[in-house]
DNA sequence: TATTTTTATCGAAAATTTCTATAAAAATGA
DNA sequence: TCATTTTTATAGAAATTTTCGATAAAAATA
């Protein structure tokens, strides 16, 4: 057994076909072919059912993929040991996003960072968090950009910015009057909140446990994105919670609705999240100082007393 | 990279020394020599300081055995998911058993297993609990016997039996002269115990901890063996607890001195223990009924109401 | 310094992987 | 249904890789 053939049945396991498979691992289809043949008769089972159209893994088959996954990926990190050894900064780099800090922090660092490391082969994807976590735990991210804190065994953090969040509120609104506003002054039950799974909401959800005022109420409303739920702000369905840099983006009229909190504010803490294996160190704190670098100019509230969401924690940012 | 070129680093790492690691290999000297400096060549790294006798491993040669043992050791996993799936019975079987119990139980068993399952190499090894947890976690062991529980994520466990505490009473203890012992008699500052790590020390400790009378004495009189236990309470030195297979093997004046505990009694429970995964169930199913088929002869105590140490737990053996 | 032990190098032999060409089988479409 | 296309398997040759035996070089030992 070899680690190219394992590559090979990776490759036939996805594509469900020899012919693409073959090509995406630039080699002839009857090579694959024989590959997997050979491997099929060392192992004396059959890894793949060629009588289903496409292609089907057998029972065994599918457990042998999954143990293949692990080994390919194993083996991949000797090369990453080694760079990280000789402080090579370059090569693959997958790093996860939460959806609500993507679109905001992403364009601010991305060109500054590639510029500045063109041997870093940089790859974004974007998951909630629990999804981040399951992939920084078994190899598929290098580190991760969510909000924390995480607590998570074999992972590290690293605080990248504290961003406060900004209230939303429509005209109609009482609070609308106010120039300052306090986390007590929101009815619960009128704030609008993203849909379950994004970190973002669980912060505000942790927030108001935190005060002490959650009540169970079920939030019937509820999006994806906070275009939306602006919109349904303005419709009069309730008030909404920003993070700061989003508010940057608001139209000139919307931005008017913004009332920022009193002290201390709620925030939200994010950061650089990676396995304590610590694999690709330089290249994670080539990331950090870069994000460091951009986000000082963008969020100038330094020395202001702040609370974070997820652990009711006060902090100086 | 391959697979061989990582067995062969393996090898010179373990003996230090080229025309021996190649031996073992299978292989001759130059082939060894050649397929490493192969993998330098690709990864560009030194993994062997040549120069220094023995030949010693750099710095990051260290690391890159540490990950060549990972890689290994997940494709010799293959061969196992796939002898799992046809249900074959044999191959390496690696069991951790801990001290306290391998020399009681191992004799009872091991001839009848070694005759049932021919095909199975058993690979028997003696570590304490915690070492044993480790090595089912990294695969180092397939399965364990210890006592339990132990409540150790993705780690299952099978009782194998309970086995009472047998109270040994020298004669010129206050004792000596019950013919039934409750475990309030005993006076825990003399008490006699086996050294730290050994779980079944933890067992008696969490048992006087359940009952309410333990008082954090410190014990200055620990042994690793019963025996030297059984000649230290003959000195006169306290009283100890054996587990009941042990005392089957005392000597008949000192089997005077043994006093079985009024119910419910004070007993281990001894369990098998293996990965979540099941990767080589069929083999544990077969220690365990071999175990299972030996030990009803020995254990006779069936439905006497016991407690537990572990756990205070009740239950019938 | 001679001897032994150990590792590296060389060229040939053996084994393997890969390729091209093509056959066989299956799916698709008129 | 039958020709056409797509897909996988097979065969033989070429290329590559691995291994070996012989031996040189280097290091350790006596």
């Amino acid at each position: 057994m070899t680690i190219t053939q394992l590559y090979y049945v990776l490759a036939v396991a996805e594509h469900k076909n020899f012919t693409l498979a073959a090509e995406k691992c630039f080699v002839t289809q009857p090579t694959l072919s024989m590959q997997i043949q050979k491997l099929e008769d060392e192992l004396e089972v059959l890894i793949f059912d060629r009588s289903k159209k496409p292609i089907q893994l057998t029972e065994i088959g599918q457990k042998i993929v999954s143990q293949a996954k692990n080994i390919v990926n194993e083996s991949d990190r000797i090369k990453d040991i080694v760079d990280q050894q000789k402080g090579f900064i370059g090569g693959e780099f997958k790093v996860g996003i939460i959806p609500t800090v993507m679109p905001t922090l992403l364009p601010m660092f991305l060109t500054n960072f590639v510029n500045r490391y063109p041997k870093v082969n940089l790859i974004i994807e974007e998951h909630n968090t629990e999804e981040i976590i399951k992939r920084l735990k078994n190899g598929h991210l290098d580190v991760a950009i969510a909000a924390t804190p995480l607590e998570e065994d074999n992972l590290k953090e690293i605080v990248l910015y504290y961003e406060p969040f900004v209230a939303y509120i429509p005209e109609n609104n009482r609070n609308f009057d106010k120039t300052e506003i306090d986390i007590n002054d929101l009815d619960l039950d009128s704030i609008l909140l993203l849909q379950d799974g994004h970190c973002f909401r669980d912060g505000i959800l942790n927030l108001c446990k935190n005060k002490g005022n959650f009540t169970d109420t079920k939030f019937h409303i509820e999006s994806g994105s906070f275009e939306t739920l602006i919109k349904l702000a303005d419709e009069g369905l309730g008030t909404t919670l920003l993070p700061y840099l989003h508010t940057l983006d608001l139209k000139e009229k919307d931005k008017l609705k913004l009332r920022h909190f009193k002290e201390p504010r709620p925030a939200r803490e994010v950061s650089l999240i990676f396995p304590k294996s610590e694999l690709k160190s330089h290249i994670i704190e080539a990331l950090r100082s870069t994000i460091a670098g951009v986000i000082k100019g963008a969020i100038a509230f330094h020395n202001v007393e702040i609370i974070s969401p997820l652990k009711n924690k006060k902090g100086v940012y």
